[in-house]
DNA sequence: ATTATTGTCCTAAGTGCATAGGACAATAAT
DNA sequence: ATTATTGTCCTATGCACTTAGGACAATAAT
């Protein structure tokens, strides 16, 4: 899994955010096994306590259920995940309207920059098509 | 003036990059003078050696000169300012769609959501209309 | 029954950020 | 000529983040 983390700002809620982010993508499956604390520390390589502290941050939105010595447990709420999904998305998409609007560019301009900008990454473009909820 | 400033990160690059998009923005007269670093830090309830900082990292992006004993001088060059304003803009976009993809959402899902988003927020929208770079 | 795994807690050390306040040379203001 | 301002540098202190590694109880695996 590539982490991306930099140093612009603290490491663990950069990798809470990122883990947020796979499990509301859907990216593990619902209800099943979450790679322990060790593994995900190597893999990001990062110390255990740092991946710690992220994961019993993300147990704190509900994503994930720890259970002792049994690992952890990806939620089966299908409805808290789509929900945090839309609210990280909204939270983002405001965030930039705001800044945007802090250049001075209203939100028609930044909607044809954003066409712009996807028809430059076409080939490095990973999406699937046919999004959508339901 | 409103700073905004969080403890997520940082506080120098938060003051630098909001200065950055002031001036971008040209809420800054081009060539006339820029506050001095007490008058900033003490608006910004900050620490002197904090804003001090900021602004030398701004005149490293050649947005302000520095005149010794007679303060700091905006930069009169219209296209430095032009070329950083689509700069910042490029990136914020770029890093969003990314962001978003990373939840699954494509370009198009995206833009829907910024115009819903834009449409809720009317009654605070502070934009001006008919942006255009010339 | 024994062993390995898991989450968790702990101490210790190093680093960068921020604050507070002192100081100084160069220059503008008077 | 004197004074105030400006950018800049300095030391010291406190805090959060990160790393490193040790330890332990509960439980899964054998």
């Amino acid at each position: 899994m590539e982490w991306n983390l930099d140093d612009s700002r603290p490491i663990w809620p950069q990798i809470k955010e990122r883990l947020m982010a796979e499990i509301a993508a859907g990216r593990f499956p619902m209800g099943g096994p979450f790679p322990t604390v060790r593994e995900l520390a190597e893999d990001a390589k990062v110390n255990r306590n740092t991946m710690q502290r992220a994961l019993s941050e993300l147990e704190g939105e509900g994503l994930v259920i720890t259970n002792r010595t049994a690992g952890r447990t990806v939620t089966a709420d299908r409805d808290l995940i789509a929900s945090i999904r839309a609210r990280i998305a909204k939270e983002k998409i405001s965030a930039l309207i705001g800044e945007m609007q802090a250049l001075g560019f209203g939100v028609e301009d930044t909607i044809e920059m954003m066409r712009s900008a996807a028809e430059a990454g076409k080939d490095t473009d990973k999406s699937e098509k046919g999004e959508s909820d339901k």
